[in-house]
DNA sequence: GCCATTTAGTTCATGTATGAAATATCTACT
DNA sequence: AGTAGATATTTCATACATGAACTAAATGGC
């Protein structure tokens, strides 16, 4: 369930975790709640597209693609944040189920253009709405304005990473 | 870079999203920027990891059993938050390198104890705090009152998805 | 015009992740 | 005791995820 090192643990302990290290690291509760908010809706969205027929991935990929005239695998990628690795296996196995099509850039030999086949096209007209609507139901429990404080929450923590924080204060 | 559904995009909108869709959707932003937080947070803990040597699973599971008489298999997954089949393997993979053992219980012939090795412990005593200190260099950009205040907001997320919410207002 | 350097994609080796099905053991209840 | 059902772990098939190395094509500088 892609847990992360030190997010883990369920209930509220590292068991590895002796005193003297539990107190260096106060921020581990706030890790944990990130993680388990993040595999609820993983875990939600992904047995609901399951259910549907195509993994998480896939759909990510069709949703991208959708009502668009298709494009690179790079931009792809940077829109799906899939790595780019990742990505050629997804496209191909999407292409053999023929939902997908690769096709060349006139302009740039090096590029491949992933687009929507009419087959994708419909998968995504059927799939994509119901899901959204699916998800919406748990989104909708909150008001408009804790979900913009919920975001702030989380663009604090991501900009945490942004740059490298220097030493560890009290070492060094 | 486990991309997950309708959360990928890198900027500001779904590409196949028209604008019906749109505006049933205004929590896309927040799981955007669960997701993206998430990552960063990955990112930056399993590149550390992999300096040091470990997988984040395995940094999990070590970090876990660390200060520990070892535990079943079910517990550690239960702690981990990694599911049991992903951690026959985990744990297959230490055992091959000499840091975990398997062990019966004697209670329940049906429970496989897993414990860290003197190696195992040994890597714990080198690698943890050193992984809390480097993370802790990032957390520490923030108070502990934000920090509380990001825990809430996650905790409300994670709360949404604890149980069936029923059908869309408005439709069904 | 040629070459060193970027850039786009693929390939590769390895390590998870998933759910479903198979095994073995334990537990409850008749 | 004896069997149905619950639990613990493994196995299996499939799909990603990672970084590193590789290929091919574009681009900049001289």
């Amino acid at each position: 369930m892609t847990t992360i090192a030190i997010a883990s643990n369920s209930d509220g302990d590292v068991t590895g975790y002796t005193p003297e290290n539990a107190s260096r690291a106060p921020f581990l509760p706030l890790v944990r709640s990130m993680v388990r908010a993040y595999q609820a809706f993983v875990e939600t969205s992904g047995r609901h597209l399951r259910d549907l027929g195509v993994t998480p991935s896939q759909f990510d990929v069709v949703a991208t693609l959708g009502n668009t005239p298709g494009m690179t695998l790079g931009e792809l990628s940077g829109r799906t944040l899939i790595t780019k690795s990742a990505l050629t296996g997804i496209i191909d196995r999407l292409e053999r189920q023929g939902l997908v099509a690769r096709c060349d850039k006139a302009s740039d030999r090096r590029c491949v253009v992933a687009r929507l086949t009419p087959a994708g096209e419909a998968l995504f007209r059927e799939v994509f709405p119901g899901h959204v609507d699916y998800m919406s139901r748990f989104f909708n429990r909150m008001s408009a304005e804790e979900q913009a404080e919920c975001r702030r929450a989380f663009e604090k923590v991501e900009a945490l990473f942004e740059a490298d924080p220097g030493p560890v204060p009290g070492e060094e």
